[in-house]
DNA sequence: TAGATTGTTAATCGATTAACAATC
DNA sequence: TAGATTGTTAATCGATTAACAATC
């Protein structure tokens, strides 16, 4: 349907904006242009409006864009408008910090299941929900309507999990397992793998030292 | 010193042919061709010749690359090779997560302290170090070595406690706050921002859907 | 030696920045 | 109307892919 493909990078961007057009809110601004934003953010003000740009024109010319109004614009791209019902496989440290993010909720993600192997874990109450077996995910997944899937199980089980996902008609995983998990084109995936995240940082370290050796 | 200037796409994909040569170790794979590398990890051989190219001539014509050499080398380069101790800030869940991840002190990213806000936490230990307070962390700071800070606190405390580290000459932070410290050119910031990588899959959920409506 | 595969240069593609006409 | 600032086209820059000579 949609034909104009819209960059990776400018999807990235797109929460941050919405993260700064939040806090502008908070300080009460009510409008602002695309220079004002760009130094903000450094960034610049002609990537601001061309990324706006793949998504309609939000502003006015001599005025630049209301905050209030961008703001619940970009929500709406994001799909930030509806409530998308989420479950954690893993109810290790990860997958509890995360059931804890009280943020999520207020955007729509809202949890509705968490599931671990560890049978001591069975019934523990995590922010509500008590916490249920594997075993019963697929029985789980019929009975109700899940969109998103947050991965935060060790790399074996999450391998197999995602099988089971898909096969019940799960649409997205959020994957923290150190794996890229191999599923079909229709399921969005996106990975937040910490410890790469971590060694980018090392490589920085490591060459900033290597740079500035005595 | 160094003059050749290394793109940080180049730099973020480093981390998975680390992972990946990891794996191919594991499999007591010896050698591999870039264009064997490229199938399995969905990518081209062109790029990952270049990619490594950066950092010298790893490879051998007609032979390849041998998997256990290179696994060393891209270690080096992301300076896995030498002990990084670091310090964790915010003692949450996902502090508590961060602070049990095994395969950190695997690759020389050594904890050497953790610190909270919370009087409650005092002195309970995470995997063997006892919970301090944030009020001491100056002084410990100017009586341990640490490269690395963690940063796993709320908004403002993390902005606050940000500009201690950088007095204190940390020169390393890993941000999961929702904020874009600001922090002078020589610290090095890598930031995790969850809610916007959950937004990002929000934003794909909801395009397929639009895309699909029957 | 012949075959395979790298290292590297050149071509293409995409993303960012600059410029400016349109318009509020 | 004049000034400000967008939306959008054009120019630049950088990153990826293709091609191939070098060489193991």
């Amino acid at each position: 349907m949609e034909t104009k493909q819209i960059s990776k990078a400018v999807i990235k961007r797109l929460p941050r904006y919405y993260r700064y057009l939040g806090e502008l809110m908070e300080d009460n601004v009510e409008r602002i242009s695309s220079n004002e934003l760009s130094k903000k953010m450094h960034t610049t003000a002609s990537q601001i409006r061309q990324d706006l740009n793949n998504f309609g024109g939000f502003g006015q010319q001599g005025y630049g864009y209301n905050v209030h109004y961008l703001y619940t614009e970009i929500g709406k791209i994001l799909g930030l408008d509806t409530v998308h019902p989420m479950i954690i496989l893993g109810a290790g440290n990860l997958g509890q910090a995360l059931a804890n993010y009280v943020d999520f909720e207020k955007r729509g993600f809202k949890l509705v299941g968490i599931f671990d192997v560890n049978p001591v874990l069975e019934g523990i109450a995590v922010r509500g929900l008590e916490i249920q077996m594997l075993s019963e995910l697929p029985f789980f997944l019929r009975e109700n309507n899940v969109e998103i899937a947050i991965l935060t199980l060790p790399k074996n089980k999450a391998k197999e999990m995602a099988d089971i996902l898909v096969e019940n008609g799960i649409k997205a995983i959020w994957n923290f397992a150190h794996l890229d998990l191999e599923t079909p084109d229709d399921v969005i995936v996106e990975n937040v793998h910490l410890s790469e995240s971590l060694m980018t940082l090392s490589y920085n370290l490591s060459k900033y030292r290597q740079e500035h050796v005595e």
